[in-house]
DNA sequence: TCGTGTTGTGGTCATAATGGTCGTGACGCC
DNA sequence: GGCGTCACGACCATTATGACCACAACACGA
């Protein structure tokens, strides 16, 4: 492709801001076209760039803006017709705000903190979705299907072996759900034995998305307790 | 979960929308909430509804309407905060439409004219989609993918290939009538194979149907019962 | 204060039983 | 009679469990 995609970013706190316009810049094929700080300044610098003849091809959204809510912002933007691509970066990890976002065409959905390779992962998929977009003036069912499904094929199933996706995902919901709890505690309201409880946290500490740490004062070993890190962290680096 | 979906029906031609409607009332977990002939009366029926208490959940939305474009509709809705799904089906196969469709927050993309085997995988991935949704109260970057991966997931493959409609059946009663049964058990009260029995299990899993969860607690591996779709979930006491 | 016994979980191994796939065989259709 | 379709049996791969020993902190007596 020839013209580099056009990124608004925006964020009300400026640390973030040049962090998420530095990588942006660190991907090939985009580049920051201005950054806002705020919803009525980034929905001011859409139109700016629309009417200046130079249109933002993508919006790296965060939601929480001093002024109003991002999805307000996707939600003005649409009802004045802006087709422009939105990248919700957020903190906000309920169904109500997925839904939300979901409903105002989003490409795509980011929770905070994440790493680059996570970030580069959601600019591939927009990438493909434009690509698979810009192919031809117009589109059978087929060519349709693959362009919206460009945007969520890089769905991890997570596969490690040994381990099944479903159960990781049920200990996964109790512990960012429930405090600290030691092994034995997520084995009974997992109805999973205390050894497969345990297999599951290890997985989960080695990848640093639970921490543990020894629960004193009771006779006995000390118990490890596992508690939400609250991060997606990609180790091997 | 319980309830079945409410589909709205827009369409200006008479035929064309009764026609829809009755693809919706043959899929399992769909009923038709109404009908609209145009633009209007199609946001006037959203907003009705909800008021009443019963809103819609999905809207089958044509395109060319007599007053106004489907697309307008759905910016319409958007800018009032309905968060209201949407499937657009229209004859248009033009990239712009398809683009906007996108940025307004469609769950799928048909075009005009369509099997009802097309339309069914259509609504099976949205299926899916709900289903990713609805399964937390807050989720996490992996949830978040998946769920935006099912409604573009059912590009590809379903190939209904090895499975007779008569067996199909059979198991599906089973199933709907059991409470959570493993695949052996479903072949044991069937006269089925086991291997029999799971292949269509597991075909109702991926239409969205079933839903599927390891049942722990035995020594070996861990059982997968199947459940109707519909039914609650209650683990761990 | 120190050392020893007690307690209860950490961690590992072999075992159990299903998941999932491959090739074969019976049935029906062209 | 040839061919495609669908179900079955058997096999290997996969994954949770129970049992076992090791370990670490508390409790108690000297």
């Amino acid at each position: 492709m020839s013209a580099p995609v056009r990124v608004l970013v925006v964020d009300d706190e400026p640390l973030t801001a040049a962090a998420h316009a530095q990588y942006v810049e660190r991907s090939p094929g985009f580049e920051t076209a201005a950054t806002a700080v705020s919803g009525r300044t980034a929905v001011q610098a859409v139109l700016a760039a629309r009417r200046a003849g130079r249109p933002v091809d993508l919006v790296l959204l965060d939601v929480n803006l001093p002024d109003m809510s991002g999805l307000d912002v996707a939600r003005t933007l649409r009802a004045r017709g802006e087709s422009v691509d939105l990248l919700v970066i957020t903190a906000h990890r309920d169904v109500a705000t997925v839904r939300a976002a979901g409903t105002l065409g989003v490409v795509g959905y980011l929770i905070k903190p994440f790493t680059y390779a996570v970030f580069e992962e959601k600019l591939t998929a927009y990438r493909r979705y434009r690509s698979a977009l810009g192919s031809a003036g117009t589109m059978g069912q087929d060519e349709v299907d693959r362009a919206f499904a460009a945007l969520g094929a890089a769905a991890r199933p997570d596969a490690p072996k040994g381990l099944s996706p479903q159960t990781l995902e049920s200990v996964t919901a109790l512990v960012r759900g429930g405090g600290w709890l030691s092994a034995g505690e997520v084995a009974e309201r997992s109805t999973l034995s205390r050894v497969t409880a345990r297999r599951y946290l290890e997985h989960l500490t080695a990848r640093g998305l639970v921490q543990r740490r020894p629960r004193y004062g009771t006779p006995g070993r000390p118990e490890l307790e596992y508690g939400w890190a609250g991060q997606d962290v990609s180790p091997g680096g």
